[in-house]
DNA sequence: TCTGGCATCCCCTTTTTCGGGGAATTGGCT
DNA sequence: AGCCAATTCCCCGAAAAAGGGGATGCCAGA
C-alpha cells in the first residue's frame, strides 16, 4: 500500500486526482488540501505520506518546488512528484538536484501518473521524467532574459543598455520570444509566460 | 440518467471529471475529449450528450465561448457548463446571454459541480453561476476586469469593443491601474498583478 | 561539410501605448 | 445637501512597440 498526498489549488482537479488515485487497489490517499502550507501541517499531524503529488504552480504561498524542499529536510523518506502544466528543463534539473522524485507534465496521458507513482514508490533512488512537451515555448536563454526584464517594466531600449547589446537586437529577441510564447503583444507574453511557469510570482 | 461530454485540455483534469463524474450513479460519460472540435466531432458521431463541461481556456483551438455557440446551433437541447480558473463577468454575461446553462470556477468545492449538472439537466432554463473571484485590492472591478483583458494581450481598442464601451474609457482604465499597481506599462502591470495574486495562472 | 539554432544588428512603416491634462455622470454614504 | 469613488468620455503630443523584411558570424550536431 503506498499513501499518497495531493496538494493543488484547484479544488476540481485536486478532487480529480484523490478519486482517480484512490481507485487504484494499491493506493490509499494521505490527504488532499489545496496549499503546500497545508500540506506540511498536515505532515506535522499525521506524519508524511508516501508519495506527495503536488502542483508546482500556487497562487500566493509556497511553489511545489520550495514544498519540495522543505520535504525532503523534515521528511527524507516521502517522495515527491512534481506536475506543471509545462515544465522547463531548468525546473526538472532543479528538483530532481533538490531530491525530487519526478516532475511530469499535467498533459501526461492517463495511467502514466499511476505508474510514476509505483515506480517512485518501489525505489527511492529513481526520478520519472516524462518529457517537457514544449515545441514553440521553449526560449533560449536570451530570450528568457530578456522576458524578465520585461517583465519588470522596462522598456527596449533599458534593457539594450542593461545588457549592453543593441537595441534593434533587444527588438529581435521580443519579436521572436512573443512568436514563441503564442502571443501578440509583451503584455500576452507576460501573461503567457507566468501561466507556463516561465516566469514566477 | 444524465449523459455528460467532458472536455478540457488537460488530460490529468479530463480523466479526473472523468472519473469524479462518473461516481456518481445518475450520471454517464457521453465522452471525454481535449479539445471543442473533438467533442463537435463526437456529438456528430454519437449524437449530442444531455450536458456538456468545458474548460473555457484551450490552447490553440476553439474556446469553451465558442464551442458553446456551435453546440448552441447543432444541438439546441444540449446544456453547456463552462469551467475557468478565474471567471470573468463579462465572459459570464456573454455565456448567459448565449445560451450556457452554467459558468463556475475551477475553485468550486467538491460536489458542487454534480449538483449544477444535476440542476441543469433538470431545468433547461435555469443558469448555474458560482460567483466569479473578483479581486479585492487596491484595483476598482472595472480595473481588475481591464487587466485581465490586458493579461489576455487584448489592445484598449479590442477591450473597449468587448466591454462595449469607450476606447478612451478603457485607457482612462489602465492608466490608472498601471499607476495603482506601480508599474510603468502594461507587461509590468501583468507581471505585478501575478506577483499580487491579481491574476493566476 | 552543411544545416540549424542562436545571437547580433539594420531597415522600413503602421499601430499602440504612455503621460499629462480635463470633465460629466452615476450612486452611495454622511 | 454635499462628498467621494467609480465609471464614463475627450484632447494633446511624444514615446514605444509591433510587423514585415533582411543580414552577419558562431558554434554544435547530423
Amino acid at each position: 500500500m503506498t499513501s499518497i498526498l495531493i496538494v493543488d489549488d484547484h479544488p476540481i482537479v485536486r478532487d480529480g486526482l484523490e478519486v482517480l488515485l484512490a481507485s487504484e487497489k494499491d493506493f490509499t490517499i494521505h490527504g488532499a488540501v489545496a496549499s503546500a502550507e497545508e500540506a506540511l501541517a498536515l505532515c506535522g499531524k499525521k506524519g508524511p505520506p508516501d508519495v506527495v503529488v503536488t502542483d508546482v504552480h500556487m497562487p500566493g504561498g509556497m511553489t511545489g518546488l520550495e514544498l519540495l524542499s522543505r520535504m525532503k529536510k523534515s521528511y527524507p523518506s516521502a517522495r515527491v512528484i512534481l506536475l506543471a502544466g509545462m515544465p522547463l528543463k531548468s525546473e526538472v534539473d532543479e528538483a530532481k538536484a533538490n531530491g525530487a522524485a519526478g516532475y511530469m507534465p499535467k498533459s501526461s496521458k492517463r495511467g502514466v501518473l499511476s505508474a510514476a507513482i509505483r515506480r517512485v514508490a518501489d525505489d527511492p533512488s529513481v526520478f520519472v521524467e516524462e518529457g517537457y512537451v514544449q515545441p514553440k515555448t521553449i526560449l533560449s536563454a536570451r530570450e528568457a532574459e530578456i522576458l524578465r526584464y520585461m517583465a519588470m517594466g522596462k522598456t527596449r531600449e533599458e534593457i539594450a543598455i542593461i545588457l549592453g547589446i543593441g537595441f534593434e537586437t533587444v527588438r529581435t529577441h521580443t519579436k521572436n520570444l512573443i512568436t514563441k510564447l503564442d502571443a501578440t503583444n509583451s503584455a500576452g507574453a507576460v501573461s503567457r509566460a507566468y501561466e507556463l511557469g516561465l516566469l514566477r510570482a
